[in-house]
DNA sequence: CAGTAACGATTCGGT
DNA sequence: ATCGTTACTG
């Protein structure tokens, strides 16, 4: 079966299915990997045998990853088998940055420099704007998200202008859609720049069109290796089937019930296609979980089975059935976040460690309540999503400086600059750079030096403009003489950036002026701007503060691939989870991927699994009464251990809902309709309640009170939202306080409370 | 040009 | 409720 001993190191501790997902080098093989089953370590162990037989080398391999991080943790896994070797595994990357790779090489194909830029998402709305504007089309009747996720879903299937159809176009502006997506490749290319569809679409036109070049891109990669394949989109399959066209020897590894992706263009359907396009395909399944305890991989089974249409893997474990998955309810949001914070106090006195702990919710919204309860008793806890680091303001208007002094022609970061810190170029004189521009078919960079030999601008702004043309040549010059990270230093000193957020008195100024300082010493650990601005455009992690033991707030979609020791799943009510979208719209196919949703989020935990549902629960500013989510009723019974805080307790609570033919038949949107629980709850709750509002009353009447006197500058005090802080300064009632989890805040002194 | 009031939207989110 | 964007006003 194989030339190498079967003793080689790589082979050590890997299962049967695992082996000959490793040892099945020849051919297309596709492996269906469960949740928890060693997936990553038999695909490294594949590279590493790939390399170590011989077969090919690194520079002959393509791994396809679908996050950077994957890539990385990847990387280094292949490097602790194989020593150094693999320095030069040049092709393992995400899909978007080896295409980026290629696009670099072969750019003038189609109409591109190699320099070109990528665009983010935020300049793709706003060139789109633009072209909506100048289209004469109502940007509030159709707003340019929708053309960007119109665009993006065309891009996703491999489409480019010429290939929508009047059908297809009807979907933007009374079928203008077609003709705006055509303008908008037109203005790309115009700015020498790509949105990240562009990437795999460019890769894929030329390597249909130019044989010479998928020639040799399928001479060079003697395997190709796919991972998280239920995530690609059509364009990356025929990017796929096209360099994995001559050799055949193409791994996909994928689940198809871990996919969470199809609203942005994931196809599952592609696992089907692939063994229609390579006849005779290997298929491997992994189903041996390593990860979760018998009873948590029972609830997660017992979910999943509900959907139909499953490729069908049987999980099994060797492990111990440990503690049943705990289903609590709760009274509200508020209830549900102490709860959670008490228990995981309990876990913690239990010896589990903070950054083994992981709530996992279905929309970021509902974060807030957690953060909220964690800032007031003080649990260390990070929020993964929400804004990342380069997406920031000051980050971003920093990044735009840099790509205005890297690439004159880049008008987008021109454009966010030029009046960034202000100074006195407003829209009309922003309005006559892009005239001339316009007119003369050049960069507003350009336009604006040419401007200043003009007489169209005057006094004050003709001034400003002059001292910033010149202040970014200035800047360019530098470039060759200077560590592009100094020089970044010297340009936000330069351009008043740093002078504009030292003005700014706010809570955040400090903390924005130290992400700018990480951005320098980021900046040093590349060779040259272009090289940072490209790791920028294509990487938007966060790496910072991961000192100290805390617990992670996350979204379920934020957690696929992780695994924590104990796992909170907040929010499991009908209309958040399932979410009230996918309930509206999307039928039964959008209703098994928040199943798939349900069935990833459990099987994150290795050996407790909580799931909580409120009976109300506050959604935009708006109290909304719940029931719990099918998911729960779907969890089988010998494996949960269920229970309510709330008066009537469990036998009530089920007898209103799980006994029902079919409980949820006349669910919708703000029936305010609770079931009858929800009264004998109400009941049993006012105490509570009616202590809450009175306290909150008693707050708002001490709105106007005067000054008081025990508190004074310096003096340690307590706020029930912040926490513990420091009393920095007093301006009649009102204070400003350093709080130890929540930074610098201004609140009524009525608040706060001296702390002992 | 800058500050403020009104308005509106608001899952999930890597590259 | 809240945040971001736009429209209007000083």
């Amino acid at each position: 079966m194989t030339d190498i001993s079967p003793e080689a190191p790589y082979l050590r501790g890997l299962n049967a299915p695992q082996r000959e997902a490793v040892l099945t080098t020849e051919g297309p093989v596709l492996v269906l990997a469960g949740a928890g089953t060693g997936k990553t370590a038999a695909l490294t162990a594949r590279l590493a045998h790939l390399v170590a037989t011989r077969r090919a080398w690194p520079s002959e391999i393509l791994a396809v990853t679908f996050t950077n991080k994957a890539a990385r943790e990847m990387r280094h896994r292949i490097g602790r088998m194989l020593g150094d070797a693999v320095e030069g595994m040049p092709w393992l990357g995400t899909f978007h940055s080896i295409a980026a790779k290629m696009l670099r090489r072969h750019a003038e194909l189609v109409g591109l420099q190699s320099n070109f830029t990528i665009l983010d998402t935020d300049d793709q709305l706003r060139l789109l704007k633009q072209l909506i504007v100048a289209a004469d089309i109502d940007e509030k009747r159709w707003p340019a998200r929708q053309l960007a996720g119109l665009i993006d879903r065309w891009k996703n299937r491999g489409w480019v202008p010429a290939d929508i159809d009047a059908a297809e176009s009807e979907a933007y502006a009374n079928g203008r859609g077609g003709e705006l997506y055509q303008r908008y490749q037109d203005r790309l290319k115009a700015v020498n720049a790509c949105d990240f569809g562009d990437l795999l679409l460019h890769m894929l036109v030329i390597l249909k069109t130019h044989r010479d070049v998928l020639e040799s891109y399928q001479q060079r990669f003697r395997y190709i290796l796919v991972d998280e394949y239920q995530d690609t989109n059509s364009s990356q399959y025929l990017w796929l089937r096209l360099l994995a066209q001559t050799r055949k020897n193409i791994c996909c590894v994928g689940d198809d019930d871990q996919s969470i992706y199809s609203w942005r263009g994931a196809e599952v359907a592609n696992i089907l296609r692939f063994e229609r396009d390579f006849p005779g395909a290997a298929v491997i399944r992994l189903e041996q979980n390593y990860r979760s305890t018998g009873h948590i991989l029972a609830a997660a089974s017992g979910v999943i089975a509900q959907n139909g249409g499953r490729l069908g893997k049987t999980l099994w474990t060797e492990a111990d059935s440990g503690e049943k998955v705990r289903v609590i309810g709760v009274w509200d949001g508020p209830e549900e976040a102490r709860r959670v914070g008490d228990e995981i106090e309990a876990a913690q006195r239990r010896g589990t460690k903070l950054d083994d702990v992981a709530i996992l919710v279905r929309a970021q919204f509902q974060t807030r309540e957690f953060e909220d309860r964690f800032i007031a008793i003080g649990m260390p806890y990070r929020i993964v999503g929400g804004f990342r680091f380069y997406e920031r303001a000051e980050i971003r208007d920093a990044l735009a400086y840099l790509r205005v002094i890297s690439q004159p022609a880049d008008d987008l970061a021109f454009e966010r600059i030029v009046n960034v810190p202000k100074r006195g170029l407003g829209d009309k004189a922003v309005q006559k750079i892009h005239q001339l521009a316009r007119a003369e078919g050049i960069s507003l960079m350009l336009a604006a030096a040419r401007i200043l030999d003009s007489d169209e601008l005057t006094g004050a702004a003709r001034k400003s403009l002059g001292r910033l043309v010149a202040d970014i040549a200035a800047w360019r010059d530098r470039l060759s003489a200077l560590p592009h990270a100094e020089l970044a230093r010297q340009m936000l000193d330069e351009s008043g950036y740093t002078a504009m957020l030292q003005a700014d008195r706010s809570a955040e100024s400090a903390g924005r002026l130290e992400n700018l300082t990480e951005l320098a010493r980021a900046m040093e650990e590349y060779e040259t701007l272009p090289a940072f601005l490209e790791h920028v455009s294509l990487v938007m992690d966060n790496d910072a503060d991961a000192q100290r033991e805390q617990i992670t707030i996350m979204t379920i979609h934020a957690a696929k691939g992780l695994e924590f020791d104990t796992v909170f799943l907040a929010g499991w009510e009908e209309g958040v989870f399932p979410s009230q979208r996918s309930l509206d719209e999307g039928g039964t196919a959008s209703l098994e991927e928040e199943r798939r949703l349900a069935y990833v989020a459990i099987t994150r935990a290795r050996r407790l699994c909580f799931i909580f549902h409120a009976a109300n629960r506050r959604i935009y500013g708006q109290w909304t009464s719940s029931i719990p989510s099918r998911f729960v009723g779907e969890l089988p019974g010998e494996h949960i251990e269920s229970e309510t805080t709330m008066t009537g307790g469990a036998s009530l609570w089920r007898a209103q809902w799980s006994e029902q033919a079919d409980p949820f038949a006349d669910v919708g949107r703000g029936t305010g309709r609770g079931p009858g629980w929800q009264r004998a709850a109400v009941a049993g709750n006012l105490d509570r309640t009616t202590a809450r509002v009175g306290e909150s009353r008693v707050s708002a009447a001490s709105f106007a009170a005067k000054p008081r006197g025990d508190i004074s500058v310096g003096q340690r005090v307590f706020h029930s939202k912040f926490g513990y802080g420091a009393v920095a300064e007093i301006e009649g009632n009102k204070l400003e306080i350093d709080f130890e989890q929540a930074g610098r805040k201004r609140v009524l002194d009525s608040f706060v409370s001296v702390a002992t």
